[in-house]
DNA sequence: CAGTTGACGGCCC
DNA sequence: GGGGCCGCCAACT
């Protein structure tokens, strides 16, 4: 698997993500064949807002996780995806019933 | 080429 | 339930 063949199948996979649901890393992760630190670096590091929705992808404890351009660019994406982020502790995090099931 | 760091996940305390 | 530690892969220095 080749850098851009990695970039491809994850921004295949991201684009088959149904509006309104989120991913966690761990997922993308693992039907990529590689780990969830992986998938974060080659996001970070390929940022394409036009092509890949990257502020779609969560961490799987429901934590908003990070986002280059700034976390709070991400929430209100989410936010305008129709999804609900609630206040814990003054800790955003996204409720799991917005999580995206990949079937395989 | 080798050591560190980082958009995480899971386990343990 | 919250916080800390280790393991993971890829990019950077």
């Amino acid at each position: 698997m080749t850098k851009v063949g990695r970039i491809e199948s994850i921004l295949k996979i991201m684009k088959k993500i149904p509006k309104g649901k989120v991913v966690s890393y761990g997922s993308l992760a693992k039907l990529l064949g590689t780990s969830p630190r992986a998938v974060g670096q080659l996001m970070k590091h390929n940022q394409d807002p036009k092509n890949i929705p990257c502020y779609k992808v969560v961490c799987s404890d429901g934590s908003i996780g990070g986002y280059s351009r700034g976390i709070k660019r991400k929430i209100r994406m989410l936010e305008k995806d129709g999804i609900k982020i609630i206040n814990q502790g003054g800790k955003l995090k996204i409720d799991k019933k917005y999580f995206y099931k990949f079937t395989l």
